[in-house]
DNA sequence: TACAAATATTTTTATTGCTAATAATTCTCA
DNA sequence: TGAGAATTATTAGCAATAAAAATATTTGTA
């Protein structure tokens, strides 16, 4: 056993999350590939399947990354064919990504891939729904940007 | 909204597995970084300072990963001074992977880190504990290699 | 002894993700 | 108006993660 039996809980909570992040990515990998995107590829797809012709910084925003992360994977996006990018007519710093056709029409083989997933989970549907709010919780919780960085 | 609402709890499920995830990590990276380390490599000493003196097939288990993926790793925390790496003598096949002076006083520089990203959890420790047991009850769930590939 | 299995490494390739610097546009306010 | 600040996205450069495939090396087995 480890010397700090005190922080066990958050060793946990580390392996566990990340445990279940892989899983979760590699019970989708299979389906996506077949489809031609990768696991954060299909997380900007859903972002634009929600809400379609947003800018770079909204869809940076909302994933959580920088957009000098997301540049190069929309690049490989609009390659593969599902997006494309145009400048905004009224903001011309602005970059706007639209589904293509293609694009939308993943839309329905991904969902066949994610049923698949979905039965894979074995949650019932209240758990789904706790283990949920317990992890946006966590993130609305957690700071967004290291504010606590002259603390350490 | 997207065309395929019954499948809306699922892509929250993966936005917030993936934000949480992102959101933990880069509460660690501040402290790692200081003390030598990325959050995976923190992953792999957290399974050493559990259980020393094991195989690089242990911990790749442990963690769910490819030895191919995890030989790299631990050249850099050998680079690092954070373990060290000998041929079992009964079977020469297996490497075994053992903490360093260093690695092992490691543990208490990151504890204390823990200790802060602890604090910024917001968790009560029922929920801390309802959240792991969610997200261990799912890991255990889905299928360990993805066994379903050819039903897809 | 020959062949199969187990273990780890190497090689190769792709992606993610970060920082810093840059470019282009828009905003502000003096 | 016009100079400089702010915003938005891109580029360049770097390191780490991750997987697949091929390759030793050793051990087990028939």
């Amino acid at each position: 056993m480890t010397k700090y039996d005190n922080l066990t809980l958050n060793h946990q909570l580390c392996f566990a999350l990340y445990a279940a992040t892989h899983a979760v990515t590699r019970a989708y990998r299979d389906g996506l590939e077949q489809a031609g995107l990768t696991y954060t590829q299909y997380l900007v797809m859903m972002v634009l399947w929600e809400k379609d012709n947003i800018s770079v910084g909204s869809i940076a925003q909302r994933l959580d990354l920088d957009s000098a992360t997301l540049t190069p994977m929309l690049k490989r996006l609009e390659i593969a064919g599902f997006i494309a990018r145009k400048r905004n007519k009224d903001d011309e710093r602005v970059v706007e990504i639209s589904l293509s056709k293609a694009g939308d029409a993943l839309q329905e083989t991904i969902a066949k891939v994610q049923n698949g997933v979905a039965c894979q989970t074995g949650l019932s549907q209240e758990e789904f729904f706790e283990l949920r709010a317990s992890l946006q919780r966590l993130v609305e919780t957690m700071p967004r940007n290291s504010a606590l960085k002259s603390a350490a």
